[in-house]
DNA sequence: AGATTCACCACAATCGGTTGCGGTCGATAG
DNA sequence: CTATCGACCGCAACCGATTGTGGTGAATCT
């Protein structure tokens, strides 16, 4: 019953533990000759020795233990991330610690500080907020931090997302191209990034297709809701002198929420409203109308960011400026977008 | 930058570690003077003291970590449980270690190698196959062990899942309430609990509810997934004699590749089939048809397996019976059922 | 006053690996 | 044949917290 240790090994193959130690850690074997390193591997094999983590981890200050924080594990964004991130952690020999803020910074930080305890090597951040005092502690603490799909003020953290600015255009752009002009933004909440960056892409967009700010408007959500869309989706409809013919979601949930406000007042999707969401969440290709919107790898971003993770963790000390990495987004249509009402499409 | 330790914190309040030690833990802190207790905590937090959980971990050889083993956690069946047994646990202490298989033994066999050798004080698996080696060599190393979701063939391990054949029960009550008789049951793989439970549960209720082995049938998908649901559907409907106005799917993602099925061989859902999932996945509520189904309380599950657990490890020996928990279910009665064609539902 | 008890705290061993240092031994050079 | 060198391995300290044991002083009892 006991777990069978270090010393267990070594006493089979007849060698000290500190022997045993070397001969098993790959780095160290050259100081041990090839027959004993083959005696304590057989004689650890058989014994079918597993290392004690905490005990190494206690005297090399190395835990090999990474803490994942994401907002809200249930919402479909973020499993892929854990998923990418938790593939390339465990074949380079980490272990995840997983942690779900519940979207309440009060219990994230507490998370953190138990993670912390725990002895965690470095972060995969998934929750961070545009001005972020957690991260800036974690900064000062020296504690290594990859931030994933939310970015900060603040560029001194590697980072991994999608490419925001070019989703929100590719979605102006194929409303534009439908021969929509009265365009909405349903943005996220503004004290993350995504919420930030694609308002911001979607004036810049705006511009760049012609579009007067009277045409493009822009009206805020609380939060990644489908009760915050429909709020603003019921807002921009009611906004005076309303005219809107497609809408840009901040992101799926949002257009959801924006579907139920516009079948509310009797609008037809994508008849008479088109509109585009962002993430392609599962299942939106089976709603009805089956929505477009811009796809995010995700999964490989939370691959990549275990990578930025791990040679950041490897490298010890080399300190070069924090990469950046915004990976390409895909438009996906569907049923949801149509050329709006009494006009055809134009030709280019 | 060198984190703060216990010594520094004996330091400054002029003690000895131990004496600390004993001043912090809320059961020694009887060994010490009022005074002493005060003067050490006012120490510790101002300066900031947070114990090495490594540390505690080898010397107390409890490292209150807990893995979590899930298949898939882009599976939407998931991130519920996780969501709720790490709410629990993480009130109780405890941290959560979570690992995704990928549906792959060896790879599974490997994860929770490594979370052992992590020092883990126990389980909570949502993996379990019917016939699980891995669970009994886990057993007979002693590492406490509760299963979610899945059960196995043998009941050594306490169990939390939802009630199964109350779920089934209540599809077929209903879909024989709208006038069906020709009712198949797409059942998911036999190798899980679920899968077999469900057919058992089917099996049972047609025969209450007075359907001959003609009218209720099973055809079996190799797995929980669209593609399997989708080409069992089309068997189911190319059956010789095939008759079947009812469809009970072992879960969601079958149930919606069968809507698929049913798209393909010209057949309306639910005007000419009825179809009813299990689980009630998030967004299948908006899918055309809205999709009737057997809802779980998946976060519940996944709390009461962490108290399970929680009660497991702390009660250190007394082993009564492992408890089986079998939550209750819901029937969500949406679109994608309906009256059978040609047939009037029936009065009461 | 002297013996005894009790509260309080210091000491040191311990958990299981890792690693700097030094010792032994055979091989090679001188 | 002896000095030198290097390969290989044993020894023991160490990481940071916990805990059994024993010692000191004051308080209490006789």
């Amino acid at each position: 019953m006991p777990r069978v240790k270090l010393a267990d090994v070594a006493r089979a193959a007849k060698v000290h533990p500190g022997t045993a130690s070397r001969a098993l850690s790959p780095g160290q074997s050259g100081q041990v000759s090839p027959q004993t390193v083959a005696r304590v591997v057989r004689a650890a094999e058989r014994l079918g020795y597993v290392p004690n983590a905490q005990a190494r981890a206690l005297r090399t200050a190395r835990s090999h233990l990474v803490g994942i924080v994401v907002p809200d594990i249930t919402n479909p964004l973020f499993p892929p991330i854990v998923r990418g991130a938790e593939h390339v952690l465990t074949a380079a020999g980490y272990t995840v610690l997983l942690t779900d803020t519940d979207n309440d910074r009060e219990r994230e930080r507490r998370q953190i500080e138990s993670l912390r305890g725990r002895g965690v090597d470095g972060f995969i951040i998934a929750t961070a907020q545009w001005e972020d005092p957690l991260l800036t502690d974690l900064a000062s603490a020296g504690v290594p931090v990859v931030l994933a799909n939310r970015s900060t003020s603040c560029s001194r953290w590697p980072y991994v997302g999608g490419d925001e600015q070019a989703g929100v255009r590719l979605a102006v752009q194929y409303l534009v191209g439908l021969g929509h002009r009265a365009i909405v933004h349903l943005a996220g909440p503004q004290n993350v990034s995504t919420g930030r960056d694609r308002v911001r892409a979607f004036r810049a967009a705006a511009k760049e297709f012609g579009l007067t700010t009277a045409d493009a408007r822009v009206t805020v959500c609380q939060a990644y809701s489908e009760a915050q869309g429909k709020a603003a989706m019921r807002r921009a409809l009611r906004a005076p002198r309303a005219r809107v013919t497609g809408v840009v979601a901040g992101n799926d949930l949002i257009a959801l929420g924006a579907l139920d406000a516009l079948a509310e007042a009797g609008l037809d999707c994508p008849g008479d409203v088109s509109v585009v969401g962002f993430n392609d969440m599962p299942f939106v290709d089976r709603i009805q109308p089956a929505l477009t919107t811009v796809r995010l790898p995700l999964e490989r971003m939370g691959g990549l960011a275990a990578d930025l993770l791990i040679t950041e963790l490897e490298s010890e000390g080399t300190q070069d400026a924090p990469t950046r990495a915004l990976l390409g987004v895909d438009l996906v249509v569907r049923g949801s977008t149509a050329p709006p009402p009494r006009q055809r499409a134009r030709r280019r």
